[in-house]
DNA sequence: TTATGTGCAAAGGGTTTGCACTCCG
DNA sequence: CGGAGTGCAAACCCTTTGCACATAA
């Protein structure tokens, strides 16, 4: 575990991210930091959220275009999320029953081990209108 | 649907990608296809294998860095695969029993449309020894 | 002939890195 | 003071796009 030293720039950075509730993009959080009159650097800012994602710290999402997005950890517990694909808006879900003995069974069967899984589901929320 | 006109191009590519049993990137298969003495632009891989995808006769993976991976299907149906984060191994499984209707209802409950989902399994394949 | 496909090179977008500077400890 | 952290800009990497040329129908 690294040492981490306490800077203005992680502290806004942090406290940013615990007020945002859905998923952002380290570009996105650039520009809302910015725009609080705490502006960071691009740079540290990918710099602190790869650490804070190492820590584990954050969650950490790839959108299907390969974008990352990152979230303060709101539920300690294992989780997934319908994401917007337009706004990012993002929900929080259980994940279907039975999903856990699923992975570890199709995974046993084909001899791979340390398994872990990845369930996104992506849509378009109600807020947007019909195409 | 688009009609799609037979090339040389896409031929070898298809045909590349048909005898390529893991996951590859594009900038992979572009290399391939010119050791093999069939090379191809670079654009002209990125836009068939767009448009493969497009026809569901690839499937895409996104690695956790984000670079987009490509395989032909092997089988026509929905699936999911195991994938072995050392190796790349791929094997192909269907999904748990209701992960459609469940994806649906979550999607539906918080009124999301257009709904597709992502699931993936990373695990060690039985090849490497445990660490 | 004509719309689609291709190649090249340039542009794009997200992310990382080199280097000098700053600031915590 | 010494080293981790920062800012800036350039570099990187994968991917997309503009445009002129080639080619299947």
């Amino acid at each position: 575990m690294t040492a981490r030293r306490p800077t203005r720039q992680r502290a806004a950075l942090t406290e940013m991210l615990a007020q945002i509730p859905e998923f952002v993009s380290a570009q996105d959080l650039h520009t809302r930091l910015a725009a609080a009159g705490s502006s960071v650097g691009l740079a540290t800012v990918y710099r602190n959220l790869q650490a804070l994602a190492d820590d584990g710290e954050v969650d950490v999402l790839r959108t299907d275009t390969g974008e990352a997005l990152y979230r303060a950890c709101r539920s300690a517990t294992h989780h997934h999320h319908v994401v917007c694909r337009v706004c990012g808006r993002t929900v929080e879900v259980e994940g279907p029953p039975g999903l856990n003995t699923w992975s570890q069974r199709v995974s046993d069967e084909h001899g791979f081990r340390e398994v872990t899984h990845t369930l996104e589901v992506f849509g378009v929320c109600a807020t947007h209108p019909v195409g």
